[in-house]
DNA sequence: TAATTTTTTAATAAAATGTTAACTAATTGT
DNA sequence: ACAATTAGTTAACATTTTATTAAAAAATTA
């Protein structure tokens, strides 16, 4: 998922652009480019990139400029953006932040620094957005409000059941291994194996075994 | 091989030193302590640990910093991090994934929990190596989830044959034979060579047998 | 604090997976 | 072609992993 995000590479600078296209482009990322401000705003509409990164340092209307002009949009206003300054442009940063941009780099540019930082921002982003709702056949939940409909009656699930059932069906189809489920839904407690078991069962009896299914020697899964 | 893992302490306060590191001798890991961060990345050289646990909150420099001087450095841009936070500095999960952390454990520290958490980062560090999805032909494998496509219908294979099948994937065409296969497939046990048979068999059941040939009288090789 | 609910554990049953042995079939070398 | 070797098949058995309970422990609520 977050190897297959779009990214914007924004730029007056061709170096870099080729740069940063290599780099982002070798762990699976999909690249964009525009070369200065006007260009990356036009772009927006048919890209809609997951993250932007722009320099700071551009002629006619500089990175801030962009940015402000990106977040006044009301549908681009989730849309992360990170920035390239210069290590000397002290301001850069509280101006950069205080205009809507998510995070720093500095150039000169490391190549492993860039990748583990854009791998942190769009995590953080799948986080943040993970908590929207999701309807999958006649299951729907809901973990804003904490609630599970199920083919439209309301299924009362206790907070770990529920996230457990959450966490699975944020990729129906995808396996689960018990190691993946215990760092998400415990986080902070040592847990032994057959308390998932014991919850995975106790989600079964109020929806049904149709849809969980075990993987042996693996882990879980959500099935439509 | 995990339990033989190097690690490297970082805290400014001895008693949480002494804590981990009794913690973790205890478990068998070679531990070696710095209390600030400037002494930190001198021993980082000398020390080549396997893993960092860094205590976020430290006078002059705090794990932040030292984190970001660590991942800029290009020989350790690959070693693990792991930050040790108070349960009120929110503000560190982000800022400290963003530096480039690889995980995060809040204080008060459960003895177990560390240990735990050590223990399945130091493991999907070495799982990380070889476990990307193979597509040949028809059929997609993929370790990370568990999932075989074949023909675009998910086909279940129990662990043995999943792992046999993944392993001969890895290189098409390439021979393995009965002795390699053994040694990868069953790490610590002594099989027969039927055993290796019977597992194929169950493959070639679900996939068809067009693909695994048989060499006689040295192994088996995945063919396109 | 007591009552209630949730979470975890422990014991054991059940199920799935893995291995072997005995036998058959196929292939190879002479 | 025939013995010798190697692989394939099957079913019984062993092992591993998960499911199910009930009960203890922890957390939450009244």
């Amino acid at each position: 998922m977050i190897e297959n995000s779009k990214i914007l590479l924004v730029d007056d600078e061709e170096d870099i652009l080729e740069f940063l296209s290599y780099n982002l482009k070798k762990e699976g990322f999909r690249i964009d480019t525009a070369n200065n401000g006007i260009s990356a705003l036009k772009k927006l509409e048919k890209s809609k990139p997951d993250l932007i990164i722009l320099d700071v340092m551009m002629p006619e209307m500089d990175g801030i400029e962009v940015c402000e002009k990106i977040r006044e949009q009301d549908n681009f206003d989730d849309v992360l953006i990170l920035f390239l300054t210069a290590r000397s442009e002290e301001y850069s940063e509280l101006a950069g932040f205080s205009a809507g941009a998510d995070d720093y780099i500095t150039k000169p540019i490391k190549p492993k620094l860039l990748v583990s930082r854009v791998n942190a921002i769009l995590k953080r982003k799948r986080k943040k957005k993970n908590d929207g709702p999701i309807e999958i056949g006649d299951i729907h939940i809901n973990k804003s409000n904490h609630k599970l409909l199920y083919s439209g009656k309301e299924i009362y699930l206790a907070r770990k059941e529920f996230n457990l059932l959450y966490n699975l069906m944020t990729v129906p189809g995808k396996v689960f291994t018990r190691e993946e489920i215990i760092s998400t839904i415990w986080k902070d407690a040592v847990v032994g194996d057959r308390t998932i078991d014991v919850h995975i069962r106790k989600i079964r009896e109020k929806i049904g075994s149709q849809h969980i299914k075990t993987i042996k020697g693996i882990g879980y899964k959500f099935d439509i």
